[in-house]
DNA sequence: AACAGTGTACTAGTACGCTATTACATTATA
DNA sequence: TATAATGTAATAGCGTACTAGTACACTGTT
């Protein structure tokens, strides 16, 4: 996996566990893989697994069994609203740097089917 | 101003002066507030602006004038792709995200689409 | 009961970003 | 010529992120 180095690799590692549950590589009441296998995957150390993982229990996103795993929560309320508000971070964060550069909204989105046009000439994906 | 702590403030400083820059705030040739003063108006140390100012006249968008302060380069070349660099790094950087969560190019767009007509509604400008 | 697999906690050490402070170099000005 | 204003450099100290290593607690299996 490859990190940005300008954001902390536990931070990105939220993102990641959280990219996972909304495109259901795992599921409601899924275990995770052991920690120590977590860090091998990433190739990352277990304490920054931990920071992560201990975030994302405090959220309520996973569950903590001693003994036995981490596993992804069965609550429906917390996981319903999970995708809807990390997509929403992100249109945030986009249309908040494009308005400092003062872009319409209307020159966001044509910024954007721009972009999205380019990449297909590009055969960028 | 304000920072995110999970990015380097004089990184978030670099990207402050490139908004400056290119909504005109400083035009070429412009001079800098002096970076004494400058760390006074951002509430950072010296040397924290001093470090996104060598980075800038690094990339050759400021130049430095001993004694005399800092200054937007009159080169066109570098001035003119400023803007164009910036967005598209915006861009870039949803789309992958968006990607990532297994969104298609149409999804984004109506993503973003209702994301404006959300802000309009909750008067959120 | 013993063992393996799991999460958790703690310590020590390294690197980096940031602050505070001091000093120095260059330029313009009084 | 002296002084003020500028950029530049260097040091020391602090906090945080990360790594490495060790140890402990709980669970299930043999």
């Amino acid at each position: 996996m490859e990190f940005n180095d300008k954001i902390p690799i536990y931070y990105q590692i939220k993102q990641y566990i959280y990219t996972e549950i909304i495109i259901s590589h795992l599921s409601p009441g899924d275990k995770l893989p052991a920690v120590r296998q977590l860090a091998l995957d990433l190739t990352v150390n277990v304490n920054t697994i931990q920071r992560a993982l201990s975030e994302l229990i405090d959220e309520g996103v996973l569950e903590s069994k001693r003994g036995k795993g981490n596993f992804v929560t069965e609550d429906e309320t917390i996981l319903m609203k999970l995708r809807e508000k990390v997509i929403e971070t992100q249109l945030q964060h986009v249309y908040d740097r494009l308005a400092e550069l003062q872009l319409s909204p209307e020159e966001m989105i044509t910024a954007l089917q721009n972009y999205i046009a380019k990449r297909k000439d590009d055969n960028h994906d």
